[in-house]
DNA sequence: TCTGGGGTCCTAGGACCC
DNA sequence: TCTGGGGTCCTAGGACCC
């Protein structure tokens, strides 16, 4: 079964203000650039989903539409509510991302499901004031489908199954190939031009022709279709293979102090997310670029290196990172974005020990960091911070239509008359 | 005239996902 | 004025080994 939320960042604002039930709403991403969320009423105004929001300024005027930069305090508050109560009703769950969760259910007749998945949909709403969307199949590829069919057709209410369905080929023909998981814009370019249009036409191509025009991760998804499980649930967490932290800048940056305030805090950011999964990395990159979309000389660039010893010590990979952006600063340019990507993660249990360097877990920085973050976990995000990360920010990101923090957030809480 | 036949590991790039 | 920010997996090709 996969439970999926309804336009989850639009519907996240509506919880707490319940004025906007049956208004356009849209939020938008950071730096209030693109439109990543949209309420039906906005998707019925044509609307896109990913266009770039100051070209819609007009049509969001004229009709009144809701607009909200990304809150993401809220947003993963709320979503860890939805997830906790998924997982009253399924013993097995993956959550499959912030708004949606895959859940196994075994040995119940089709029936059963049906009514479990409704009762679900009922229980969120009511529980969290969150809509969903439940899709039932016997693969996760069918479970998307069926998702798809409950979220697209009114008449099924939000729970749509599609387990030993006496019309499946008509069900399935329905559904475009673009719109099939797994089929991106390649694959569906390919794919059209093969004649094969929608997900019905895909599970009964020819084996020889699956052989030799798809690969291995196509050939799960055709299998998939057709009833066989290839994508296992995950339900633990992984740690993360590699952690980026990167952002637009709320305006255009040409100083090199300021691109180090920018690194820098992006680095204890992701150093924060290593700690946080109990790891360490080996490996770092720094990138940094100019706007691809003006008319303006264009300049990116990146550097990386290999650390003597894994770490997770935020001074340490603060230096480094602004070291490495030394190496690629180019004076004269109108610097956008930057970034810092750390890799070669390892745990703290299985990080190797150098013959030079004590081992960062067996450290006093481990626990100078374990303070630090002890104390920015209750007083507050940054409530201790590098001093090179800055202190005005000046090219921190807009986000001029935020909503408060309802659930993380003393002064926020919404106070009832 | 004419250069083997196996492997592994790493990296970059591309495809996909949300 | 103004166009996001994360991730994963697979494959091909090169470097290297014997």
């Amino acid at each position: 079964m996969l439970v999926d939320c309804n336009s989850f960042y639009a519907s996240c604002e509506r919880v707490f203000n319940p004025g906007l039930e049956g208004k356009p709403i849209v939020v938008l991403s950071n730096n209030d650039g693109c439109i990543v969320a949209r309420t039906a009423e906005v998707k019925a105004l044509g609307i896109p989903n990913f266009a770039a929001a100051f070209q819609y300024e007009e049509i969001f005027r004229k009709h009144d539409v809701h607009v909200f930069s990304s809150n993401y305090t809220l947003y993963a508050d709320l979503s860890q509510r939805v997830m906790n109560t998924l997982a009253e009703f399924a013993p097995e769950l993956e959550i499959y991302s912030i708004d949606e969760a895959f859940l196994l259910f075994t040995g119940m007749g089709d029936r059963d499901l049906t009514e479990l998945g409704k009762v679900i949909r009922q229980k969120v709403k009511q529980w969290i004031g969150i809509p969903v969307s439940v899709g039932i199949g016997p693969t996760k590829t069918l479970a998307k489908i069926a998702n798809h069919i409950a979220k697209k057709v009114r008449k099924f209410d939000g729970v749509f199954n599609i387990m030993n369905h006496p019309e499946i080929d008509k069900v399935l023909e329905y559904v475009k190939i673009g719109d099939v998981w797994g089929v991106g814009r390649q694959y569906e370019r390919f794919l059209q031009q093969a004649h094969i249009m929608n997900a019905r036409q895909l599970r009964d191509a020819p084996d020889a022709w699956i052989d030799k025009y798809m690969t291995s991760v196509g050939h799960k998804t055709v299998l998939e279709l057709r009833g066989i499980s290839c994508i296992d649930l995950d339900t633990m967490i992984p740690s993360k293979k590699g952690i980026v932290s990167s952002r637009s800048f709320g305006h255009d940056v040409t100083d090199l102090k300021e691109l180090e305030e920018a690194v820098a805090s992006y680095m204890t950011r992701a150093a924060e997310k290593l700690r946080q999964q109990r790891t360490v990395c080996s490996f770092i990159t720094v990138f940094i670029t100019t706007n691809r979309f003006k008319d303006l000389p264009q300049y990116s660039n990146s550097a990386s290196m290999r650390l003597m010893a894994p770490t997770a010590f935020t001074p340490y990979l603060v230096k480094q990172a602004i070291q490495l952006l030394h190496k690629i600063y180019q004076k004269g340019f109108a610097y956008k974005k930057a970034g810092v990507m750390v890799t070669d993660i390892t745990s703290y249990e299985n990080s190797p020990l150098t013959f030079f360097e004590k081992a960062y877990v067996d450290h006093e920085q481990k626990r100078l960091m374990d303070a630090v973050d002890r104390i920015n976990n209750r007083y507050g995000r940054d409530t201790l911070f590098i001093a090179s990360s800055g202190i005005i920010k000046k090219w921190h990101m807009r986000r001029m239509k935020l909503s408060p923090a309802y659930t993380t957030k003393w002064e926020d809480i919404p106070k009832v008359k």
